[in-house]
DNA sequence: ACGTTAATCGTCATCGCGTGACGAAATCAA
DNA sequence: TTGATTTCGTCACGCGATGACGATTAACGT
């Protein structure tokens, strides 16, 4: 967690060199072009026309680059969760909202597909990645929880927010690889599964 | 993987200066002793008797030395599926498989403790989780495409062998830090709340 | 206009992980 | 004894990540 970007109007001091989304795309750009690991955090710096030690200002490690935007969008779930009405199922909740907050505008549809690409390849970006789904997965725990009347970390809500977690990247990674239907209807076809108890007789085709 | 721990008699060479196991038992210490970032490589190689090298000559990396134990049962959950008979229900026969070979010994349960202790609570662990969990899941995902009659890598198959492995992981969590009921009661609650789709009116209490 | 305050940045030093190269040590076989 | 084999230690190195500290750049107050 780092990356404050708030563009402040009257602010004082010495301007940012860069900005957290500059140095994303860049990063994007030599890991697709060089490979995450070839690519050292002194090139992206030097290519933003920063310093190493300005890349660490703005991220916490290399890999934390790529989690920027997913970050962002645990706020957007929780929301989600918040706007669903009380008398729909727990699951069917869970699945709108998921799935609402996944409907991406086709002009970032290539970039998300490239980040997921390299999330889903690269050893070093898996191993990041369990810090910043837990915040994801707590949120679905969280409301589950609260509709099972449960505290948040006892056993059946933390299952049910890794659960979905675990079924929601399947399709992201389904989605990211091939290229034939859009990522909600992944997301759609996996939570359904998840909340059938995954009953060969019940999914669909 | 590394770590070959084959005791061959009649073999050549120089004998080893120590065992994946010492370095495993040392590291398990130290750790729970000082932190896992706070004990360095260094420490573990000298209290071991052998060099820095040495050590990353038994592990690919500081964090695996615990894993050690996990990557093996892999194995014994793949011949445990082989074992199930064809008529009982895919998500009956992996919560058999699963629940049989977690049965450990009393003896190995302080250990074992120890181990998913340090797993849950140090990042830098979570982070290394990722690429040991792999082939465990693809157990699952093998197991239920066979049983569904779908490639291992399409979105159910996959999506089946990570929500196993996400709840399982809520089992053994809820289990090492509540001292409360033996593992295999979290396995069987977890997995059997996965195969009704965590409907509440179809969870145990 | 000038000094003050505040924010960012660059440089430097440092630590630890992880790896490659290469020779030394220890054991068995011929 | 000699040679082959296996493990080990030393050395060197690159890179990620962090702390300290002073230099830059701008807005603000007087």
């Amino acid at each position: 967690m780092r990356v404050a970007d708030h563009p402040q109007a009257g602010r004082r001091g010495r301007p940012p060199g860069t900005s957290a989304r500059e140095l994303e795309l860049i990063s994007l750009r030599l890991f697709t072009e060089d490979g995450f690991d070839e690519t050292t955090v002194e090139r992206i710096a030097t290519a933003a026309g920063v310093s190493k030690r300005t890349f660490f200002r703005y991220f916490d490690s290399k890999a934390d680059v790529l989690w920027h935007a997913f970050d962002g969008e645990v706020r957007a779930l929780r929301a989600a969760l918040r706007a669903i009405r009380a008398d729909v199922p727990m699951m069917e909740a869970i699945r709108q909202a998921v799935v609402g907050v996944n409907r991406y505008r086709a002009q970032d549809v290539p970039e998300l597909r490239t980040r997921m690409n390299l999330i889903g390849s690269v050893p070093a970006l898996q191993a990041s990645a369990a810090q910043h789904y837990d915040a994801w997965e707590r949120a679905i725990s969280e409301f589950a929880a609260g509709r099972l009347g449960l505290a948040a970390d006892t056993l059946y809500p933390l299952a049910i927010g890794r659960a979905t977690l675990a079924v929601c990247r399947s399709a992201y990674e389904q989605w990211a690889e091939r290229a034939d239907a859009d990522l909600t209807v992944y997301l759609d076809q996996a939570l359904h599964a998840v909340s059938v108890g995954f009953d060969p007789s019940r999914l669909r085709q």
